[in-house]
DNA sequence: GTGAAAGCGCTAACAT
DNA sequence: ATGTTAGCGCTTTCAC
């Protein structure tokens, strides 16, 4: 019940010794002799001794932390991301600082100054919706601290990149609901900046013309929330009875409207068919199951880390930006 | 793209004036003139200078950083109680560390460890599942660093809390069913050393028994998850003939009897009623849409980060544990 | 094999 | 109104 908890000095003093043998010991320095060594230990466990990462990060110019900012911890698709982070972050005894924007320009601004102050060693972002302007980004860049973009990255920044095929997605899912017959396909896309919303409404965009159906811009609705789905009830009633497939940018919106569907009378999928995007546990346990493209979280968070380290490890000047692209897969259930 | 970031000495030196006074000037320190102040700021911000916040919290023993540990960032109720947090920390300039033990204990002990060696200002805790040994919590009342457990605390420990009335959840849900007409409810629980479900379902049993229904012993099963439900199929469809109602422990859990309730044929909520607990986003979504205790998640962080501030600004020799729980409320939807 | 001293970046007495 | 100095806890030359 101490105040302020033990310091290396503490040690020395002690157990009558200089501050920097108690340091050397307890780094396992091989000059230290295995008695001073061991008694080191000994009190050091004794009193609970825990080094001050402060000052440790303070002294080395690195804090052994590496910096996550992420739009919403609540979407299943991050939350896999920031497990697959820490897992290997953990297995080499990295920090891992997680911080959500909220999809707030702001706050992504605040948290990424608020990790640099902190000396992160590295930074591994996805960028908010509503962000614009990049030039937190460019500080970023300035001051030589490593960053991986993940899953949504600033398109005008030459910068590392860990992403999912979202063109491929959005071409797998069309190509689906074409071959199960449907011709007349509504997409519910999401906010024109982002780009992954963007690359996988070109991939439906894209397929359509392939299979020489006649693409109607009228059929691609800004929609991509459970709210915005029911604000938008009226109009999508009446497309319904002209359609007979859905492609949601995500499985929220996606279960959205074929609620709003079914309630209004249709059968999913016998008159309207539905997909989403993203696999969230969601979508097995609505009913009908929702068909949707699974993506890699996990495999992206170890990716976007170990790809990070490697940043870290060889600070290279002749910087080459890199890309890591996912494949994805269709995962096909009641719902299409 | 310098190498290490600009430091006041840098700036110091550029002026030519002392490190203080341009830590003062920064600080708007009353002394400082008007003019050094704005040569300071003016170069400060051209050389886009940022306080190192390692060195800001090794001179002054706090980090101004508050660390939160939580079992599982995807479980909507922490997500909640996080955005809760962060609301309060953003207003009050402070740095929130997020950690997820994933339920379990080594890496509860990892990550707490970590945020004392960090020097967090103070920590804001739901335990993991499997936490037995205490030590480690035991470790930061000694370093006196300010804890508050939200939602999932040691009972063996004084400390403070901040909870829901999962005693009285339990029973406004048994109460509803039976109400509803249900005379024989399976309950759902969750592992025993989770006092969250331990209570949930005292308040179930105490429910049963004021109704004076007879308490079967074997109408509780040890279920917390989709996959442990699904698990216990044949003892759950088994029992299905004879029960009239169900409380989940959570959401999830209630979701998952439901769909298996409904592919054996059983109607819902016409044959067998259902009920959750926890009101996550998708207890509205399904169908039929669940009736479920909504808990009070952004308000709790909110209260549980107010309650740590205090605890820190008042470093108080005489610790009185305080509790504050947070009632609770029925969603009533069509499951029951 | 161990100690003394310097310094990481910052702040806060204590000068002047 | 500003400079000097010391020190937060730690590591790391450089001595011996």
């Amino acid at each position: 019940m101490k105040g302020a908890p033990a310091s290396i000095n503490d040690i020395a003093r002690a157990l009558g010794i200089s501050a920097s043998t108690v340091s050397r010991a307890l780094g396992n320095h091989p000059d230290i002799s295995a008695d001073t060594r061991s008694r080191v230990m000994e009190y050091a466990k004794a009193i609970k001794y825990r080094p001050n990462a402060l000052a440790v990060g303070l002294k080395h110019q690195r804090s052994n932390t590496i910096g996550v900012v992420i739009p919403e911890i609540i979407h299943h698709f991050f939350s896999t991301i920031i497990s697959g982070i820490e897992e290997v972050a953990y297995s080499k005894g990295l920090r891992v600082m997680i911080c959500q924007s909220n999809e707030d320009y702001n706050r992504e601004v605040i948290n990424i100054r608020a990790m640099l102050d902190h000396r992160v060693d590295g930074l591994l972002i996805s960028q908010s919706k509503d962000t614009n302007d990049l030039s937190h980004f460019v500080e970023v860049f300035e001051s030589n601290v490593p960053i991986i973009f993940f899953d949504r990255f600033p398109s005008e920044l030459e910068t590392d990149r860990i992403i999912t095929d979202d063109f491929q997605g959005g071409k797998l899912v069309t190509q689906h609901l074409i071959e199960r017959g449907c011709r007349s396909i509504l997409h519910l896309a999401t906010s024109e900046n982002l780009l992954v919303g963007a690359e996988r409404c070109r991939g439906y965009a894209d397929t359509i013309r392939e299979a020489a159906l006649t693409f109607d811009p009228n059929l691609i609705l800004l929609c991509d929330t459970q709210q915005k789905v029911y604000a938008a009830k009226e109009q999508i009633l009446a497309m319904a009875p002209h359609i007979d497939g859905v492609f949601a940018v995500n499985d929220l919106s996606a279960i959205a409207i074929m609620n709003l569907l079914m309630d209004a009378g249709y059968q999913i999928p016998d008159t309207i068919k539905v997909a989403g995007f993203g696999d969230d546990p969601i979508a097995s346990i609505v009913r009908p199951r929702l068909t949707t493209v699974e993506q890699k979280g996990f495999m992206m968070g170890k990716k976007a880390i170990e790809m990070l380290l490697e940043r870290i490890e060889n600070p290279t000047s002749s910087f080459v930006p890199r890309t890591y692209k996912f494949q994805v897969s269709l995962n096909m259930r009641d719902s299409s």
